[in-house]
DNA sequence: CGCTTGTACAAGCGAAACCTTGTGTTAGGG
DNA sequence: CCCTAACACAAGGTTTCGCTTGTACAAGCG
């Protein structure tokens, strides 16, 4: 659909840390000291990284006083699921099923 | 599972002409002077971004001659597909759904 | 063999990405 | 009102990225 958007996206999941991240956000919303408690770099550094992700719609974005509340926006990874639907023919869904459904053995 | 094949992945799909690669390979094999007839760029710079896509195993590479011959390797999109499942909810699976039913309408 | 075609390798350049330290700015509490 | 806590903005440095030009290598052909 909208190819700069997805641009957004496919760059701001470039980035190992973020994508930690969103992996952290998937559940339950936090604040940037509370995400930037376990990773090894500044709370700065951390908030730059939540901007890219709020920009390419990865995560939302909520006050709470000082704070501000992140949590994972699924939606963002619309564009990302079709790119690779594009690329995947009937025969690999067969093999993506069985991968995940045998994933615990 | 494999968090540095992972990042190869998602790096190489950060760029725009890369991924626009993957959708020209998706159905018939492609050398690299045929693959470059369709960009602005020289013959070397594709030559790079299909190292990195076969670096990333999104490609498979097979020599004809003198000339070599590239086509989409959809299994390496497995992971990409595991992380987003990761971050999927059961409720956003039908907006997925919904969404690509009614694409053509 | 030499020549051409197809492609990879190498060096270098400008731009972008990621991080740091330093400094606002905003909201709430005593 | 200060004061503090939580966060964003800004400037600067280092590394990585994408591209170009130049060159080397490999395969087929006369």
């Amino acid at each position: 659909m909208n190819a700069a958007a997805d641009d957004d996206v496919f760059k701001a999941l470039a980035e190992p840390k973020r994508r930690e991240m969103l992996r952290l956000l998937r559940s339950d919303a936090m604040s940037v000291n509370e995400i930037a408690s376990r990773f090894d770099i500044t709370q700065q550094a951390v908030s730059l990284h939540l901007k890219v992700l709020h920009g390419a719609g990865l995560v939302s974005e909520r006050r709470d006083g000082t704070r501000r509340l992140y949590l994972v926006r699924p939606e963002g990874l619309l564009g990302v699921n079709q790119f690779i639907d594009e690329l995947w023919p009937a025969a690999l869904r067969r093999l993506k099923h069985a991968v995940e459904t045998n994933r615990d053995i």
